[in-house]
DNA sequence: CTGCTATTTTGACACTGTCAAGATGTGTTG
DNA sequence: CAACACATCTTGACAGTGTCAAAATAGCAG
């Protein structure tokens, strides 16, 4: 059984070892398999080799969860887009065509995952965590600084980086 | 009692006189009241007056529900888009400026409507009607003319119509 | 070893979508 | 007008869902 294969490797500290870790690895699988909307907390549980409400000890509901994982995507995402701009290898153009090639690529390989971090379900109303707001909202802002930079080094036209910025945004997703 | 008189208003002809259109009507106001995802076939059908499994004897399921909502949308977005671009008053600026206004100001006056006519949930996998796709293609298909006119009016610039249409479509929707 | 706390499980509840079978009204045919 | 066939609606049922409360268990501090 794989199953328990997680579970053994995993179980070495706590009754599970880390089951949160556990449980985001799980439910991104699910998610990449079958679709967001085929995700339930029971069958995750399932999967992770615990019992239906072991989940609630570490996530407050399915929101929460949803949160996390989405969080965790714009941090990989984020770090990903660092990296690049700090790069001193590469140069204003390779930059570019990097983050938005690397954009496009994410949202290719994964897409439900991609659709989970930028569809209405997690930011509409009261949804949105505190911490997917804290990991998200720098991931825009740096994108922000970047396409000032581009615009400096000419690369891109426009004078109002955050305008351009809501620009880009748009139509990557589109 | 609000219920009785949408049933009594409309128990003309059948047991109910046209439950179906009820029902898209009563499902499009729980959307604009409570979102997508608060409307269950139940709550629904309470609301029209019916028992649960009534629905299910005008539609074959709630993703068939949803897609004639969906359909409804793109058929009044459709012949809106329409009476514009055939109207003999305006110019192709003017009408250029009331499609993209108009679609804007759908989506602001029925955000919950617009999510699921162009979310995911209806679109992907074998979810999506025949009928709604029958209607929706030429809802997009009647805007790549218009785009083309519009190039042809010098209004736009680009020489591929479709692209173009796409990435107007692309921008609109982020 | 004893007790405390973090972790997990069992049981339960309300809610959902959907199907099968029965009841009821409506129009048509003899 | 009566009887039948059919569309329509209701009742009952089943599997699944998210979530909470209470009980059980495992690990660690004393």
């Amino acid at each position: 059984m794989s199953q328990t294969n997680i579970i053994e490797i995993a179980r070495q500290s706590y009754h599970h070892g880390d089951l949160r870790q556990a449980l985001l690895v799980a439910a991104k699988s699910i998610i990449a398999e079958a679709g967001i909307e085929n995700l339930s907390l029971r069958k995750l549980a399932e999967r992770a080799g615990v019992s239906r409400t072991a989940p609630y000890h570490h996530f407050s509901g399915k929101n929460d969860l949803l949160c996390a994982i989405a969080a965790q995507g714009f941090r990989r995402r984020h770090q990903s887009a660092v990296d690049t701009f700090d790069d001193t290898l590469m140069t204003q153009e390779q930059k570019f065509e990097e983050y938005i090639c690397g954009y496009v690529r994410f949202a290719a390989d994964n897409p439900e995952e991609y659709e989970l971090m930028f569809g209405r379900s997690i930011w509409k109303q009261a949804n949105s965590t505190q911490e997917l707001r804290d990991v998200a909202y720098p991931c825009f802002q740096h994108q922000v600084e970047m396409v000032r930079s581009w615009q400096e080094a000419g690369l891109i036209s426009g004078d109002n980086a955050l305008r351009t910025s809501q620009v880009i945004w748009g139509t990557v997703h589109g």
